[in-house]
RNA sequence: GGCGGGGUAGCCAAGUGGUAAGGCACGGCUCUGCAAAAGCUGCAUCGUCGGUUCGAUUCCGACCCUCGCCUCCA
């Protein structure tokens, strides 16, 4: 059995080979965020996709080389930075630093590489400047330059590899503005911007005049510097297919020259949309939650990465606030059982067990299969708390048990609820308690549990005695 | 108008040509001084209508509803 993954390219489910045999090392990109602002629920639910197909590879044994850019110079950002006196770096710096910290708040894994467009002039002009030697592009008298398309097309190369496209039958969106500059073709998109006087001191020399570039050339060009001319896996959000991802192969291989049978990028994976209360994110409908707003309301980031990884990548997604309160049951679920097993286990080391790696490893090699994946944490979560219940398990099945979990968290990557310390004056109150429940004196224990609970503490009586849990 | 997803219990969500995983919520029971945690247990015929079949939620057709993309968008 193989992981199959489906690809956008093929439009099905294709085992995964990745282009080195050798399994040393696979390329991988995910277009990351643009830093113009905090990113959104629907932002990580792409970005938990993409951490959840690198562990899941990197469980499976590859090597995974990880690359997600940093997008820093953009209209959006342009747009906001005019309503500043900041500089573009220090602007950008300042959304780039939260999108890192709310990865980790995550528990995504940290990409190897962060390229960011700014730093990529070079490596974008030269992949600029090949297309137009190819006849590929143009330069409009502006100064900017176009990516022909219908060039492209007379070259062999075929434009429209991800998604179906009839440009006759198409319903040139409002978007379009015919009035936006002097391409040729309406389908054809900017690879350099001519610099105008709205974006300040952003712009950056270049041999067909002063810019910057268009928003599709940077992922071609930092994917390549850094993974190669073609690499193993492509992810974004599915509305990125087109065009970003469509002109990026455009683009890469109008000016790459491949020879025969060789692309790009081999399989390009894509994360349907999340919904919020089954309606679009949008700022005024009051449904915009940044990660953020969602800590604000107290929940934590393996919470929010539970509920995101609650369902298949390919399925729109759901978001409300009473799925995350059921997220954080299920993961109280988890978390209880296995801090039972590590208590137990104490410093034993044991060795996972193989038939429910089996069926876990068989749920994620099924393109990601997560929902296949829990049932069977939770059918193990299940027989665990059977065996605990009954006194069954001991250290050294403990100590195999709590192997199991960290086995399949490597792919979850949940990791383990932090246990906090305990204040002296709730252990005293705590203490004042037992007493009172050793007298049989029930009224006044109950009292002290109450004003436990007022400080945020639940009281729970276990055969070990009783434990203080956060509420 | 073109293209592409969906419609499975109160909610989330797998799945299969032979009477439907798992989670949350809810009810009952066990344990408990009472709780909590945990265990046991109860809770669906799969959008509608036809067709194929011994048999369909799963295949085919029609229809209804819904979401997304069509050059800002994860």
């Amino acid at each position: 059995m193989s992981l199959n993954l489906f690809n956008t390219l093929s439009r099905s489910l294709e085992p995964f080979e990745p282009l080195n045999p050798t399994r040393s090392s696979v390329g991988m990109y995910c277009c990351g965020p643009t830093v113009y602002d905090y990113c959104h629920i629907g932002n990580f639910r792409t970005f938990v996709f993409s951490d959840l197909t690198r562990r899941t590879l990197e469980f499976r044994g590859f090597s995974v080389k990880h690359v997600m850019n940093i997008t820093d110079v953009e209209d959006k950002i342009l747009r906001r930075l005019r309503e500043t006196d900041r500089s573009l770096r220090d602007f950008t710096n300042e959304y780039e630093k939260a999108f890192l910290e709310d990865l980790t708040e995550l528990n995504c894994r940290m990409p190897h590489h962060l390229p960011r467009a700014t730093e990529y002039m070079p490596q974008m002009i030269d992949l600029v400047a090949k297309l137009l030697k190819r006849g590929i592009a143009y330069q409009t008298p502006d100064g900017s330059v176009w990516f022909s398309i219908s060039n492209y097309q007379g070259c062999g190369c075929r434009y429209g590899q991800l998604v179906k496209l009839n440009f006759d039958e198409m319903r040139p969106g409002e978007r379009v503005s015919g009035d936006e500059y002097d391409k040729e073709a309406a389908a054809d998109f900017g690879l350099w911007k001519a610099r105008v006087p709205d974006d300040g001191d952003v712009f950056w020399p270049s041999p067909w005049g002063d810019g910057r570039p268009g928003w599709h050339l940077e992922c071609s060009a930092m994917s390549t510097a850094l993974l190669g001319p073609s690499f193993d896996l492509h992810l974004g959000g599915e509305d990125l297919a087109f065009p970003h991802h469509e002109d990026e192969i455009a683009q890469s291989e109008g000016a790459l020259e491949y020879p025969v049978g060789q692309r790009f990028v081999k399989y390009w994976l894509h994360a349907a949309h999340l919904l919020v209360e089954g309606k679009k994110m949008s700022k005024s409908l009051g449904n915009f939650f940044t990660l953020r707003d969602l800590r604000s309301k107290g929940y934590s980031g393996r919470e929010i990465r539970q509920l995101l990884l609650s369902a298949h990548y390919r399925e729109t997604f759901n978001f409300t606030l009473e799925g995350l309160d059921g997220a954080r049951s299920a993961l109280s679920r988890i978390d209880e059982c296995v801090a039972k097993l590590v208590g137990l286990a104490a410093s034993q080391r044991g060795s996972p067990n193989a038939d429910v790696l089996a069926r876990f490893t068989e749920a994620m090699d099924d393109d990601l299969n997560v929902s296949r994946a829990w049932s069977v944490v939770f059918d193990w979560v299940r027989d665990q708390n059977r065996l605990l219940a009954t006194g069954g398990v001991t250290s050294m099945k403990a100590a195999d048990a709590v192997a199991t979990w960290n086995r399949l968290d490597e792919v979850l990557g949940l990791g383990r609820r932090v246990e906090d310390s305990t204040p002296a004056d709730a252990v005293a109150l705590l203490d004042a308690r037992t007493a009172a429940k050793q007298v049989r004196d029930f009224a006044h224990a109950d009292a002290l549990r109450n004003e436990l609970k007022a400080m945020g503490w639940l009281v729970e009586d276990t055969p070990a005695g009783p434990k203080l849990k956060r509420a």
